[in-house]
DNA sequence: AATAACGCGACATTAGTTGTCGCATCACCA
DNA sequence: TGGTGATGCGACAACTAATGTCGCGTTATT
């Protein structure tokens, strides 16, 4: 393979086989993974370069309390090739302000090396002046920001790693209704982030049905002897649609109608709620008419209700109905019940 | 400095060195920045290095049309060392699936290679039986996805050079209202991105008063030969609470209480409001009984409003009068006009 | 048109790299 | 518990690569 100039890249290659801490690799093992790529090297040579080289060099540790020694990266270790430009920097520091109001804390800590590379590279670029990035980027999350559920690191580990490598998982499951907590062996077949809850889908061996976990109702999580078993016409998106997550959405887009307020057009005037809307003022007020292509979905209708009264939906028909009656309970709710609060 | 064991060091530093496509570097600049870092290297050597070891063993690239040499990387080359594991990936695919909906196009390109990346791994792990992981993982959005305001990469580029290394910018601006372009010198102090726009807050030239810029119309921006104008005293975080962005939020947390259907009970158990929250069941219904310490500020009352006939406020008061208010107005929208259309 | 900067081939010198061997230690199994 | 095969490591010689230097042709720059 790639015989001409061979050190340097064999490093590289070393470099990326070696994991990050919480795992390991032995000696004999990346020797045999180096053979396959192409590097056939002598034990000793290989030895040589791992307590040698590059553990001077990089923050490479060594497990020597067993023999065959297992060697790992510091587990905030990053490096990036090219490295990170300021752009990207940025990028990642907004990214990572949404991301933490929208994983669970686990989940983005697997990309923490990654935020806190961007932040050595901001702070490392105004070393004299402080250029106080951190005081300068902020993300508004959309809507209201929910704690995000709290997942366990191993959990999470294993659950990705059986759903993509096509494995049976043991569980102990915490079931929402019953509280107690029960053993489990799950297929996976998908895995649903909504909200700020992350979701496994799964059937329970020995059955049919397609079961959702709550990632964070798993105590315990294993890889199974089991075989994993198949849903071969499984389609995630169908199921989705299909309402499993309160997010029915029908067949086909819909037309809305609507009047909106000044502010309500601007904003969609920046951030379109889809490619075909058109807004156009109505005469003799500050009010405007707009037109959209959208699909006939819970999320769109949430949307139109957080609206309020900035919003007047004209069509479709149902949704000006379920406003309309959503309004009513509500109205209901706070009338009949006498007001003891002094508005301030 | 890192003397022994030079050469591989100083090959990694060379490639940190040498950016991504948009971006070159020239020889002689390399073998400075190399010497700044310790490796003081003859030019020959580097000339060697470059064309004969890493144009050959990477997906480096060589602009030759002028004299100074200038090299780099491929756009989308990414290498990280060490590795993507497996839970990374799969983060990183949930990562991006949330990012589109929330920050422009060409913001979430910059991180692209990464993204890239992760698929890649992911693809080749089941080269054989494909794992479809594609079609195993999926991002439901918190709300509404609204479609992010288009940018310009090199507007992008420029802004967060300018904000982050404290230097002025000379743009043109398509004004929200009067629809007509201006020139105008910035001195950027921060950036906001809000929902699915993002927004630079800055000074003119000569003035005093920050204003927002939304980035999407910005037409152009190259940085500016005027010195930046700091601004002290700024906080981002006050500036945002003082509403700038409609999110004004009052001093303190307030005391939420609420009547709360049981779905939307069962949503806040598994994704709290807040760390104080609690929830007991009333009796003789399906009805349960929040409380909760929340922030004082549009988002929240937003939530509350899109829960509906779902939740019934007690307190605080401003609130519920808020949101009978709410319901009352839009109910007066739709009982102003006879309803001509048919449910279906 | 003159001058300085850059790229590149060649070559000798220096420095690093590799496989091999021998020995000590450790893991594993009967 | 004792034996056997792995593993780590020091030493050494053969080999290979890396480096600086020089000279020449070409390309910016003024």
């Amino acid at each position: 393979m790639s015989e001409a100039r061979d050190t340097l890249f064999r490093y590289l290659t070393m470099l990326q086989l070696i994991p990050r801490f919480p795992g390991r690799i032995a000696t004999p093992v990346l020797k045999e993974k180096l053979a396959e790529r192409g590097f056939k090297i002598d034990t000793r040579s290989l030895q040589r370069d791992l307590s040698q080289k590059l553990s001077t060099q990089f923050p490479i540790g060594c497990d020597d309390s067993q023999k065959p020694y297992r060697w790992y990266f510091d587990r905030d270790f990053q490096c990036q090739l090219p490295a990170l430009d300021v752009p990207s920097a940025l990028t990642l520091v907004l990214a990572e302000e949404y991301l933490k109001g929208l994983l669970p804390p686990v989940v983005v800590g697997q990309l923490s090396p990654h935020f806190t590379d961007a932040r050595r590279l901001l702070d490392e670029m105004n070393a004299n002046g402080l250029s106080q990035w951190a005081r300068k980027v902020r993300a508004i999350p959309n809507g209201k920001a929910l704690i995000p559920a709290e997942i366990d690191e191993s959990t999470w580990q294993t659950i990705s790693e059986a759903l993509l490598e096509q494995k049976a998982v043991d569980v102990v499951y915490l079931s929402r209704s019953s509280e107690t907590e029960k053993p489990f062996t799950l297929h996976p077949q998908g895995i649903v982030s909504r909200h700020s809850a992350t979701y496994l889908l799964a059937h329970v061996n020995g059955f049919e049905d397609l079961r959702q976990f709550a990632l964070h109702r798993i105590k315990q999580a294993t890889l199974s002897q089991h075989p994993w078993q198949a849903q071969p016409d499984f389609d995630i998106d169908r199921y989705i649609q299909g309402g499993a997550f309160g997010y029915r959405q029908g067949p086909s887009d819909v037309t809305l109608e609507a009047e909106i307020a000044k502010p309500v057009a601007w904003l969609l005037q920046e951030t379109p709620l889809s490619e075909t809307q058109t807004i156009e003022a109505l005469p003799d007020s500050n009010w405007y008419r707009l037109t959209a292509q959208v699909p006939d979905d819970q999320q769109t209708l949430w949307w139109l209700m957080g609206m309020g009264a900035n919003v007047k939906v004209t069509a479709p028909a149902t949704w000006r109905e379920a406003l309309k009656k959503s309004a009513e309970q509500v109205l209901a709710h706070y009338q009949d019940t006498t007001l003891t609060y002094e508005t301030h």
